[in-house]
DNA sequence: AGCACGCCGACT
DNA sequence: GTCGGCGTGCTC
């Protein structure tokens, strides 16, 4: 038995293939072993992902050899490999690929390098007169001088050619294929304090005890901790993951993305400080050889207890006894790219096949946790109180359009925020502004004829970047000169609409001009550590008024601010997006639970065009339940999640009418296929219709089951023979319509 | 992915 | 005819 392995080659084949195991390998070989196997003429790496004791084939080839002393992949771990591959409808390969950090993998394999392709330099000068060329070789030449260098994947995706020509390049000597190696980034350590437990409050004490008691379950259960900021949910955590390690077992927690939230980390680390090499951190910084130690330390259980952003799902822990995700709301913990697999669900998948339990935190959560908590399927604990009984500070929603009546033009700032700042700055305390759009204006626009300036690949506007003099479209990165004069009516007048965070830091250096102020998006934030500095610069009073985006929405915890300004959330609301609301409700009430942290009490002020609106008026009321339960309803009646499950799948290609004509087909083939259970909408533009150059088409299923549309989509794609020139997605549970 | 095979148009 | 370009299919 077991004498044949099947390996998942490392070719994106998505296929797995059997494989004889030599009696000296045997011992070697477990389920996640990565091997070297014969490939027709050469050898590739794979990974073991099952046993089997005969084959469909003949005549098997061995493994080669054994990589690597241990597996990274813990047999429990492949079956949840497993399952993501069947309910994200994700080819396993690629499911069983996204269990280990690409840098893990790679350096398993032996430091796998890839294939580079490079115009011969006296050609890149230009210096050499080409050859006449077929077309599709000229295609990769000018590709390659567009681009410089290119993995030769990347290359033939550009150039839409296949490697044929690319090689035929090279045996005229004019480009080479080199194998080069992938570089390492370093990474630097912080100190750490030991900390001991805190006394807890009596909801935290009694949150712990529900969380202990679940754990020692046969079948334990999943509970959603839902805490308001400040409640102590961090230390219930610690308290637990403590217990955890007293009876031998191990512990993951998820954090949405671990640079943001050094405060979290830092924290786990200074609780088990005394034996630091317990804790594995999976920060997104880590080098290589850091990454890969960290690995092979939860592998060989030395570290028991693993924090870390949504792959840390997967860490090799031993005998886990929690699961934790902090901020389950957080739609970072969906990946966007295949597979599509939700790191809370998959958690609470984890925590089912390990019997052990998963805690779902968070202030606000999302109302598929919600709604599996008023069901009972999750055990629901509550903490309504924040510690030392400090109050959420009040929030006042000034109605921008009454203010701009009143100063007879919309301004950035209201009266009430520029004094509440002021107030702030006399007092020495420290205020944070949030908006969530970075660049200087989100559109130019001509007045004369209504040009407004669009990305070339995108159907989306293009926002100005002052600092850069350049506009810059958020979707594909494209930059171009901010033009001199209209494109269409030559007039040289431009209107600047709707304000990003630069711009709002430049009117708040006039407003201020003695004030400190820092301002903290993606742009700021490029370098190294830039978070780090900022925040600490924060932390220690250095900055009098912090301007960012999402980035500064999140788990901060900073005692001496007292002001949270919220410029205008309403472009969340008036996305096509059914759970904007929602998006708005979370973002108020996280935004706000960044102040009055500390003695002082805090205040929070939004400013909004649209007052009225339920989620504005839930969050000022801060009425969670309020909220969910009129959203619930809403959902309930439109038959969205969590009252159904929401399947979307995006078509895109180059040619629009090709990509309609699939979506039309595909559409009707899924009608053929859908039971009576599920929702099929028709095929229609995507919202961002254009995306890098590509045309999209989105159909949607609902239904109450997941399973129920898999099987259809299956079918419906099984009757098809797919255009090669449409690529589709099946975003199976998407939190992104867009 | 990468390699062999074979089809098809271009040119000694 | 042959030769190179380039799509197709297969790999346990």
């Amino acid at each position: 038995m077991n004498r044949i392995a099947k390996v998942a080659v490392d070719l994106s084949l998505n296929r797995e293939f059997d494989y004889l195991i030599p009696e000296p390998l045997r011992p070697l070989v477990g389920i996640g072993s990565r091997v070297e196997v014969p490939f027709r003429a050469r050898m590739v790496t794979g990974f073991v992902v099952g046993f089997a004791d005969k084959s469909a084939f003949d005549d098997l080839k061995p493994i080669g050899k054994v990589l690597g002393e241990k597996s990274l992949v813990t047999e429990s771990v492949m079956e949840l490999a497993r399952w993501m591959s069947s309910y994200y409808l994700a080819p396993f390969e690629t499911c069983v690929r996204a269990l280990l950090p690409a840098v893990v993998r790679r350096k398993e394999s032996g430091g796998k390098k890839q294939l580079t392709v490079s115009l011969v330099s006296n050609v890149e000068a230009a210096g050499m007169p080409l050859p006449p060329l077929p077309p599709k070789q000229q295609a990769v030449i000018q590709c390659l001088q567009e681009n410089g260098p290119m993995l030769l994947s990347e290359l033939t995706e550009a150039a839409g050619v296949t490697a044929a020509p690319v090689k035929a390049l090279e045996k005229k000597g004019l480009v080479t294929i080199s194998n080069e190696p992938v570089y390492r980034d370093p990474h630097e350590g912080i100190e750490l304090l030991k900390t001991g437990p805190l006394p807890l409050m009596p909801q935290q004490a009694s949150a712990l005890k529900q969380i202990l008691d679940a754990m020692d379950e046969p079948e334990p259960p999943v509970l959603l901790l839902h805490g308001v900021t400040g409640s102590g949910k961090t230390e219930v955590y610690l308290q637990a993951i403590a217990r955890a390690l007293e009876q031998g077992r191990g512990a993951i927690v998820l954090v949405p993305e671990i640079a943001l939230t050094p405060q979290t980390v830092d924290r786990f680390r200074s609780r088990f400080a005394d034996k630091p090499e317990r804790v594995a951190v999976l920060h997104s910084s880590l080098s290589d050889g850091e990454r890969y130690d960290e690995w092979h330390r939860i592998r060989s259980g030395e570290a028991q207890i693993v924090v870390g952003a949504r792959s840390a799902l997967f860490a090799p822990v031993h005998n886990l006894g929690l699961i934790v995700v902090d901020e389950e709301h957080e739609p970072t913990y969906k990946q966007e790219e295949a597979p599509r697999y939700s790191a809370r669900d998959t958690a609470v998948m984890r925590g089912h096949m390990e019997k052990c339990a998963v805690v779902l935190g968070s202030a606000t959560p999302a109302l598929e946790s919600y709604a599996n908590a008023k069901s009972g399927k999750y055990r629901y604990i509550d903490m309504p109180i924040r510690v030392d009984d400090r109050r959420m500070p009040p929030i006042r929603i000034i109605d921008m359009r009454i203010e701009a009546q009143r100063e007879g033009r919309p301004h950035i700032f209201s009266r009430e925020l520029i004094e509440a700042i002021r107030t702030r700055i006399d007092r020495a305390e420290q205020t944070m502004i949030f908006l969530n759009r970075r660049g200087f204006s989100s559109s130019l626009i001509c007045p004369g004829c209504g040009y407004v300036a669009e990305c070339e690949h995108c159907s989306v506007g293009m926002t100005y970047h002052k600092a850069r003099a350049r506009l810059v479209c958020h979707i594909c990165g494209e930059e171009k000169p901010v033009p001199v004069c209209c494109p269409e009516c030559k007039s040289d007048q431009f209107k600047y609409a709707g304000a990003g965070t630069e711009k709002i830091e430049e009117v708040m250096t006039k407003l201020f001009p003695k004030a400190r102020i820092e301002r903290m998006d993606s742009d700021t934030m490029r370098r190294k550590n830039a978070h780090r500095d900022v925040l600490s610069k924060f932390r220690t009073g250095k900055i009098d008024i912090l301007i960012g985006t999402q980035m500064i929405a999140k788990g901060l915890d900073f005692p001496n601010v007292t002001l949270v300004g919220v410029v205008n959330p309403d472009h969340a609301l008036h996305m096509a997006d059914f759970r904007a609301g929602e998006r708005v409700f979370q973002l108020l009430t996280q935004v706000a639970g960044r102040a009055g942290r500390g003695e002082a009490a805090g205040e929070v002020i939004v400013q909004t065009y649209t007052p009225h609106h339920p989620a504005v008026q839930a969050a000022r009321r801060m009425d969670f339940e309020g909220f969910c339960d009129q959203e619930l309803a809403f959902r309930k009646e439109m038959d969205y999640p969590p009252y159904t499950h929401l399947t979307c799948i995006i078509l895109r290609g180059k040619d629009e009418a090709e990509v309609a004509a699939a979506a039309e087909k595909l559409f009707h083939a899924l009608g053929k296929c859908v039971s009576g259970k599920a929702a099929l909408s028709p095929a229609i533009p995507a919202p961002i219709a254009r995306m890098r150059g590509e045309y999209r088409w989105q159909i949607l299923l609902r239904a109450a089951r997941t399973k129920t549309m898999n099987r259809a989509v299956h079918a419906a794609f099984g009757m098809l023979k797919w255009p090669k020139t449409v690529k589709v997605t099946v975003d199976v549970d998407a939190t992104s319509l867009l």
